[in-house]
DNA sequence: CGATCCCGCCACATT
DNA sequence: AATGTGGCGGGATCG
């Protein structure tokens, strides 16, 4: 091995001297060899055994000296061999191989070639900027860490920073998935706005004396958020769920570290943050005591966060002189506005990446979870990722699943936090008092603590309707996209908070896993790919295949008419993706977001501002998101670009769009459609299980009818005194249940009607499913008139043995609750808990104590939700 | 001499 | 017990 590196290294600099050489042996020239053979002997060399084995060895090995040759080299021929042909910056290599060249003079490496944020392009140079949705990219952290020739504990340090930018998230042990910088925009934005609430506006950080100024930051954050400590703090640190089981650990105190850091930026109106100053914000958020060691150690964190972030092309050092002479201090020259997804060449196209296997691999990980407990088990820091790491590494064994929940987690994660920021803001809204600070970014991965959310989203919602509806409304199409609004939801995993609408949207969530997981089931029956795939690249696997087959399943089931597909977008993509450059990233600032957000002036205004902020941000980032998720494929780029347009006129439009597609629409929608009110129904919102093409498509030719079997009609403010009005035969046992909740509180019975919903979603979508074979939902044969019966089989079918009979779930509502918390846990473990909990804790049974409990507990439980939810888990855990 | 921050010990978590 | 993660801070370098 060594000769071999050697060979390479070798003084004799080959390369330099005798590029020609080098080229044939080395195959450099493909269009040079004749033969097969050549390329062989290429190959080996990068990797004779095993790439990685040798890597290691080498680097073992050889001495330092040997190391950063070898580095330079080596890191990134093999790169370049390797199948990632685009490493975007020719640049570097050209760097690299003037480094390179001295080689003999080997002098050591000096500090600043072993610099973390040289260490940092190096690994981002591996990696494509915006990867297409197709390939998804695993990082193997020994491999990299071999290939770069350095321990693996650096390429944490890189890699922690990574995912608090959601650029990368953790698929496995050793194992991190590669997103890319798509949803980079997205994730500032939550930052940003988190950093608002916490922080409240625009702060000054260093300017002026910095002291006071920190001072008062720190006291604003107080106030926003008085229990900061809870939750490692905002952002992702995820709030709720388990904040317990989660917390075990100091949980990646650089993750958090490195969205806090972020957020400063992002909220400053200098955009320069000094390292001593966000030291001391940090440092007091985590922890009033601030001792001097723990001030140095912070900012020594922060200079590895810095160099990251650099390296990101996200900030950039520069220096304040203040009274006392010049400070280090940071630079924000990333993207300062989140129009939304825009930053991309191609909005949809990260969202088409992340969307498909994050729907597929949401669903199915998120039913598997649901069995157990562990969902809850950890959130850890904000990733939601991390919390679902738990449980998934419980859970699956497969290396499928894992990654699925990554991807998952990745976007619920952002979903989540969007989720989150607005809860978080309708809450302080409505409570001020009442904080939750964990909330405030929730994780994206974890569904799970989408849970808080849920429970205003699900009945606040009532109220407001009207104005907000519109915008959420807007949000919720926009996100949704007219076919999949659901299933955007879901992936977001947040439980849908659309507080606003009217709907009730967790529930769908459940379906809408429910869906994806037949899907899935589908399309692998269908085909084989996946899997073969799957022995190639795992990741490829989980990632791509899904994506790649639930579109296609759909696409075939539902009726070859969506055109859309993902080549044209992919084709798009690859073309866009190019512009890696980060800095250039800057964002159009769209004018009617970017004003609100910034003019509030601070604490003041507010809530309601920032709701509008929010959902109008949230609206076109989100949604556009969200819908290329769901929809991915479905969707063309067109047409999200019209959404994007509409966003702002969504509102009103967006009903229409979605009927109409629903109507049109066979083919996309995966999970199921949303038809919100506005459309001309206007009091109730729709769900339908779209996703399984065929039975849906049926469906949808005949719309109306369609409707009575597998959708779920939610309440819109209007019904707030219904629950829910069910399929027919979900209907029937539901009504019971309203009647007595109906005018006692509409909140209740949106909850409840929520779980009933859910309840009868499922059948619907069950129904659906089946059809996909037959195009007749009441096809099934099983049991051809109760939807609910159907979904007893899907059920099962998701959640494995869980569910259990479809007739129970059909009977009783009730009951269906208790049946699905059990199964239910997996599907919107998060989401549905607050219900669910009222509904453990309480008895199933009475509709109207779980009713009475939630108005309630409302609010309470937010209040407690740390609390509870452990007390929840707790419970749960042990089921 | 202060600013940076590499390096790797070591504790805690997960297998 | 082994291995993965990642907090942490000593002390080397840089400027």
């Amino acid at each position: 091995e060594n000769i071999f590196d050697r060979s390479r290294m070798s003084p004799k600099t080959p390369i330099k001297n005798e590029p020609v050489d080098l080229s044939k042996q080395k195959g450099c020239t493909p269009e040079r060899n004749p033969i097969t053979p050549v390329k062989l002997v290429d190959r080996p060399q990068s990797d004779p055994w095993t790439p990685t084995a040798n890597l290691k060895m080498l680097v073992s090995a050889a001495s330092p000296d040997m190391r950063d040759r070898e580095k330079k080299k080596e890191l990134f021929r093999p790169i370049e061999n390797s199948e990632q042909s685009d490493t975007p910056d020719s640049l570097q290599y050209d760097t690299v191989d003037d480094s390179t060249v001295d080689e003999f003079e080997k002098q050591r490496p000096s500090r600043k070639q072993k610099s973390l944020g040289l260490l940092c392009q190096k690994f981002l140079a591996r990696y494509p900027s915006y990867p297409l949705s197709t390939e998804k990219t695993t990082i193997s952290l020994d491999e990299v860490a071999s290939i770069l020739g350095v321990e693996r504990r650096r390429i944490y340090d890189i890699v922690n920073v990574l995912e608090s930018l959601h650029l990368v998230s953790r698929v496995a042990k050793n194992q991190y998935c590669w997103h890319g910088r798509h949803n980079l925009n997205q994730t500032l934005k939550m930052l940003q706005e988190a950093g608002k609430l916490q922080y409240g506006e625009p702060v000054t950080f260093f300017q002026h004396k910095e002291q006071d100024l920190e001072y008062k930051f720190g006291e604003q954050k107080k106030e926003t958020i008085p229990d900061s400590q809870d939750g490692p703090l905002l952002d992702f640190s995820e709030p709720d769920c388990t904040s317990a089981s989660a917390n075990s650990r100091k949980d990646k105190s650089l993750r958090i570290m490195s969205q806090k850091f972020v957020m400063l930026f992002l909220v400053s109106k200098t955009k320069i943050v000094t390292l001593d100053i966000a030291a001391k914000i940090l440092i007091e958020e985590t922890q009033d005591t601030v001792d001097h060691s723990k001030f140095k150690t912070k900012v020594r964190r922060l200079y590895d966060i810095a160099n990251v972030l650099t390296s990101l092309g996200l900030i950039k050092k520069v220096h304040v002189t203040e009274e006392r002479g010049r400070k280090p201090a940071f630079k924000w020259i990333g993207p300062v506005e989140f129009p939304g997804k825009t930053d991309e060449p191609r909005g949809h196209s990260p969202t088409s990446d992340s969307l498909p296997g994050m729907q597929r691999g949401a669903c199915a990980p998120y039913q598997v979870c649901a069995t157990g407990k562990q969902k809850f088990t950890r959130h850890a820091s904000f990733n939601g990722a991390q919390p679902c790491e738990g449980t998934r590494r419980k859970v699956n064994s497969e290396p499928n699943s894992p990654r699925q929940e990554r991807q998952d987690e990745y976007c619920s994660k952002m979903i989540n936090l969007a989720t989150v920021c607005r809860q978080k803001i309708e809450e302080d809204t409505r409570n001020p008092s009442i904080t939750s600070p964990l909330s405030l970014l929730s994780v994206p991965g974890d569904s799970d603590f989408c849970v808080n959310p849920l429970p205003q989203a699900v009945f606040p919602v009532v109220q407001a309707d009207v104005p907000s509806l519109s915008l959420s409304n807007g949000i919720s199409n926009q996100a949704l996209h007219p076919s999949m609004p659901a299933a955007s939801k879901t992936e977001n995993g947040k439980p849908t908070l659309l507080p606003n609408q009217p709907f009730l949207c967790f529930p769908s969530s459940s379906l809408f896993m429910l869906c994806s997981s037949l899907q899935e089931n589908n399309s692998r029956g269908t085909q084989p790919t996946a899997e073969d795939v799957g022995n190639r690249s795992v990741e490829a696997q989980a990632a791509v295949p899904p994506s790649a087959s639930q579109k296609r399943s759909s696409r075939k089931c539902a009726s070859p008419s969506a055109p859309v597909d993902d080549e044209e977008p992919a084709a798009k993509k690859q073309t866009m993706e190019q512009s890696d450059v980060p800095l250039s990233l800057v964002v159009p600032k769209k004018p009617f977001e970017s004003p609100k957000a910034e003019s509030t002036p601070g604490s003041g205004c507010t809530s309601l501002e920032h709701l509008e902020a929010f959902h109008l941000d949230l609206t076109s980032p989100v949604a556009p998101e969200a819908a290329d998720k769901e929809s991915t494929r479905p969707l063309d780029s067109q047409e999200q670009e019209k959404w994007s347009q509409n966003k702002d006129h969504n509102e009103t439009s967006p009903g229409k769009e979605h009927n109409s597609k629903e109507n049109a629409s066979q083919p996309f929608l995966p999970q199921y459609l949303y038809v919100q009110p506005t459309a001309g129904l206007s009091s109730f919102n729709f769900l339908f299980s779209a996703n399984q093409a065929p039975g849906a498509i049926s469906l949808a030719a005949s719309p109306l009818p369609s409707l009575s079997v597998p959708c779920v009609m939610v309440p819109s403010a209007a019904l707030a005194s219904f629950p829910l009005v069910c399929s027919p035969a979900v209907t029937s046992p539901l009504s019971p249940v309203p009647d007595g909740s109906f005018s006692a509180a509409a909140s209740m019975n949106f909850s409840v009607s929520g779980l009933a919903s859910t309840t009868p979603v499922f059948i619907g979508t069950t129904a659906v499913v089946t059809p996909k074979v037959s195009p007749a939902p009441s096809v099934d044969p099983q049991q051809p008139a109760h939807p609910a019966l159907h979904l007893s089989p899907v059920l099962a079918r998701s959640c494995g043995a869980v569910k259990l009979d479809s007739p129970v779930c059909m009977g009783h509502p009730v009951t269906l609750l208790k049946l699905q918390q059990p199964s239910s846990a997996p599907l919107t473990p998060k989401s549905i808990r607050p219900a669910r909990h009222e509904a453990f804790f309480k008895t199933p049974g009475s509709l109207g104590d779980p009713v009475a409990w939630k108005k309630n507990e409302g609010n309470q439980i937010r209040n407690a939700s740390s609390v509870q939810r452990r007390l929840e888990i707790s419970s749960t855990s042990p089921d």
